[in-house]
Order: C-alpha cells, then structure tokens, then sequence
DNA sequence: AACCTCATGTAACGGGTTACATGATTTC
DNA sequence: GAAATCATGTAACCCGTTACATGAGGTT
C-alpha cells in the first residue's frame, strides 16, 4: 500500500508527473523515507490508472506518460492520511547498526560513532541548505519544505545521540572485557 | 542480509537464546528498528546453523532450541558493523505518513498533526521510562540502554517537528486553496 | 478435561531488488 | 555517427507477511 500512497502524494503535490521523474524523487528526498525503484514504478503507475486513481494526461516524446491524480486517487490518499495506523512499521538497516554499534569493543566503537556522527552531521547540513533555499511555505504541503525540516530534525537526533553514546563509552572505566559478551 | 545482522547481534548481545525469545526481542525494543516474525526468524536461524555462524547448544523441554553465537558469526557481525554503508535503507511509514500530512487542508492537517505530537511524546516518554529503569550501562553494549536512548531521541524529534509545523500552518493567512494543489 | 502459553515449523502470497531489454532524442 | 541521457517496460529471484499446522507442558 504504501508504494501507491507516496506515489499518489507526489502527483498531489506535484501536478502531472511521469514515471520516470517520480523514480528521480524516489532516489531524492523520499529516498529517506521510502525509497522505489523504476521497475517497480512503472507496473504500479499502470495499476494506479487500471484502479482509477490516475489518469494518463498525455503522452510526450519518446514515450514520456504524464500522469494525473484523479478525484478518486485524491480521495483514496485523503483517507489514508487521516486514518493514523497506531503501529507503523519502521525499517531502518542504518538505525539497526548505530543499534548495534556499542556491541563492539570500545577502541573500535569510539571512532566508527564519531565518524557516524560527522556523517549525519553532514547530511543534516545538506538537507537544510536544500530546506532553506525554499523559503518556509505560504500554501501548506508545496514544495516539500517541511518534509526537509523533518529530515534535518531526524538527522541532528541521531548525530546528537551518536556523539553522547561515543563520548559515555570514553567515560568509562577500561574492563578487561573488550565488550564482547 | 539484516534480518540475519540483527539476529546476530541479539546472541551477541544476549548469549545464548531460543527462536522464541528472539522473536520476542524483535516484537518489542527491535520493532522500531527491524520487526520480524517467528515464521521468519526460525528457517534464518536453521540458515545460520547451516553456515556455521550459530549453532544449536541446548535443546530444552517442549523443543526449545537455545542457539549460540559461533566465533565465525561474531565475525561476521563485526565486520559488517565495521564496514559501513554509505546509503543504508530506511523504510517507514510513519515518516511517510508525516511528510504528506501537510498536503491535507490546514483545519485538517493542523489536528492531525497534534494528535501524532502527542502519540510520540507519549512513546517519548514510555520509553524514556525504560531506559532510566536500567542504568546507563558501565559495560558498552549489554542491557540496551544506547538503543533505548536513540529510540527515546528520535521520537522526539519527531514530536518537535509535528508541533512546530502544526504551529506554523495555523499562523498562516487563510487561502482559499484549502491546500489542494 | 479444557484452556492457555510455550515452542517450532511450513506454505502461499505479495512486495521489492537486480538484471535484462529496448528504443527515442540530444549532445559532441 | 558515437555516446550519453531520457524513458519505459519485463523476468527471476529474494525477502517479508499472513495463515495454517502441530505438539508439549502448565493451570483451573
């Protein structure tokens, strides 16, 4: 469900899209979210237009399909948005290895931590020159300025916690144990 | 390769234990992180037998099979955790959900957007609550004070970022748009 | 005896990734 | 005209979810 979900948010927010440019948003910002390859785009856009939830507006060159969200389409999204799933699922490989980080011995986690945290560090650098060439929205939900907030605030968390995790496991007393166990 | 990374790090972390106690782990603090399900944690843990990265060292009443980690299997683990990806996959429909919010029309989105500050603000808390139960751990890596930290810092970015837009939203004049678009 | 929890497994299906495949247009 | 980019699609495989299935041991 939720491949149809981001597709139909980006037709929303966006206008007439064509798979192609929706897979370059799904390798951008959304790739932070829920990332989609073109080979699954593609079958999923036919079936979005199959179901009535988009239309083909038109068709350009060199075999360029724009597609148009529909009353129906819009209708179905709407939904979804307000219906809030007490457990949604998270998968996240990143979040699963600063999980398991302090499991290696101290000498080893210390550095791999600060270099996580410089690298976050980063991205929510990056993300926030992107958020702040926008200029904060005056028409809720255009232009994706408060999906980059989301994402600087997500970043400078986990550098936060990588930085105080490296800095408590320096603080303590060397054991001969190495943190195996 | 996760599910297996992360079933790993639990013998790692926790000695030897069953299929079932591991699912258990993966229905609660690794929820947030990498949910999985027994019917696909026990044939990966037959997988992880069959390449000698844990081996069956118990078979107790009613069955129950208490796998422990190999030396070849911490290994493993090491090196992955070492090694890091440049772009690890993050999927989450929670996030989706958050970014597209502000598509809905601001005397919809604006409540919306509270209710999920306050639901995080109340994960916030439970499991901030959790991690204080056990104390900040004078061996690295044992008894998940870290991750619950992370999970504690992460909910409450979102939390923040769910106020502050819904704040912003309300304070905008009025269109007659109502946000479609 | 009935019921609950512990404990492990399998099978069918659906969603996602990687690789294969093709052709049109633009740029050098 | 060669190469890069635009643009769409399909197929095989792997991973994850839901549902089905079974039995042991403890509780009332």
């Amino acid at each position: 469900m939720s491949l149809r979900i981001a597709l139909l948010g980006m037709l929303a927010a966006g206008g007439p899209t064509s798979g192609y440019d929706l897979a370059k948003k799904f390798d951008g910002s959304l790739s932070h979210v829920w990332p989609a390859r073109h080979s699954q785009i593609y079958p999923e856009l036919a079936k979005l237009a199959a179901d009535g939830h988009a239309t083909v507006r038109d068709e350009g060159s060199r075999g360029r399909k724009l597609y148009e969200l529909t009353p129906a389409g819009r209708d179905f999204l709407d939904e979804w948005l307000r219906s809030a799933d007490p457990a949604p699922k998270v998968r996240s490989e990143s979040s699963l290895r600063l999980f398991l980080l302090p499991l290696l011995p101290p000498e080893v986690a210390v550095p791999l931590l600060r270099a996580e945290a410089s690298r976050y560090a980063e991205q929510a650098r990056v993300l926030a020159a992107e958020r702040d060439a926008r200029q904060p929205p005056d028409t809720p939900g255009r232009n994706g300025w408060y999906a980059a907030d989301l994402g600087v605030r997500n970043f400078t968390a986990i550098r936060d916690w990588a930085t105080a995790t490296a800095d408590h496991i320096e603080a303590l007393p060397r054991s001969g144990m190495d943190g195996k166990v």
